[in-house]
DNA sequence: TAAAGCATGTAATCCGTTACATGATTTA
DNA sequence: TAAATCATGTAACGGATTACATGCTTTA
């Protein structure tokens, strides 16, 4: 018989918080540090959310908990259920696309304005794309990836650094609409 | 004395319905498949959110109710309160930007499958993405946008084009570094 | 010794989806 | 007359942020 109890879907969070304990064990200030850091411009959750799906993991025997140390810190490592469970997220599933972009909402409503306050909005957007070119594009030049999480790490800034010149060309084409 | 009672503040979905009854005056059901048609691709928001939303816009005074109509059917008109609310916020205000990508956030994590697989993940992303650029250039294509609202609509679908553009170019160089 | 940072947790509230529930009108 | 579509609403549940609450440890 499976020591398993009957399955509870795990969250994105859930494989989020999993993915970042494949790399290596961490406690949940850390993984909410991961978040602030690595993953700003990913994904975004909040300890008032780490903490609780930390405890479900543990619950359902896909991640382990070690005992707590110094200031309470318990350090929790990936179990191998998670990876299990992991590797049938990234293979077997595919992500939803549910959007929610507000910048572009605001977009579609810009024929409420004003042609110069049109062009205003789309030319901040086109600031703003620019300022992320210039961020990312520092990060990566003084970046060389060398092991595998690494070059996936690069790969996730490759994307912020092309759709940010997507974005930015847009915001100009689309501010020129309104001239 | 102002009529006004103490300010709620509006949510996004509120403005996205204000933007939309800044267009024409429409029922809940033709709020609704506005988010499943022309915003499908930008927002997304089900009647289940919509008609409680419908209710606090006109509680708050930014809508007016008509009469109900055959099968119940009640449209909602845009009050002068609602087109400052909606400028208000297209001018005074900004995007918040908590990103949710849940494609970006398993490439983050694509090192821990093996090669093979991590180069799968990227070709059914690059797959995903061209299928989109040519929906997106099928309906440019037959489009003349004429009126103001139309231009508008256009030119959230040329972001649709072009940041659909960098994801397949991204999915594809992305796919070339686990080759 | 005070401030900054480490560290965990819960509660209130809101946002969002899905399911439940109901009924009228049009069209094949 | 049956099916499709129009049309509205609520309830249950889960996801996510912010605020509340507490306390230890390191560093200036």
């Amino acid at each position: 018989m499976s020591s398993k109890s009957y399955q509870r879907s795990v969250s994105v969070l859930g494989h989020a918080l999993l993915g970042l304990l494949a790399g290596r064990p961490m406690s949940g200030y850390d993984l909410t540090r991961q978040f602030d850091e690595s993953l700003r411009h990913v994904w975004s959750a909040t300890h008032g959310q780490i903490y609780p799906e930390l405890a479900r993991l543990a619950t359902d025997g896909l991640i382990t908990v070690g005992t707590a140390g110094a200031r309470g810190r318990k350090v929790y490592t990936i179990a191998d259920a998670g990876r299990n469970e992991l590797r049938d997220w990234l293979t077997q599933t595919h992500p939803e696309n549910r959007p929610h972009s507000e910048p572009l909402l605001r977009s579609f409503f810009a024929w409420t304005l004003s042609p110069q306050e049109a062009r205003a909005y789309f030319e901040r957007r086109a600031h703003i794309a620019r300022q992320s070119i210039i961020e990312y594009e520092a990060i990566a030049s003084a970046f060389a990836p060398s092991t595998p999480e690494e070059v996936a790490s690069r790969i996730a800034l490759e994307s912020g650094i092309r759709i940010a010149r997507a974005s930015a060309e847009w915001a100009e084409w689309a501010a020129e609409q309104y001239r």
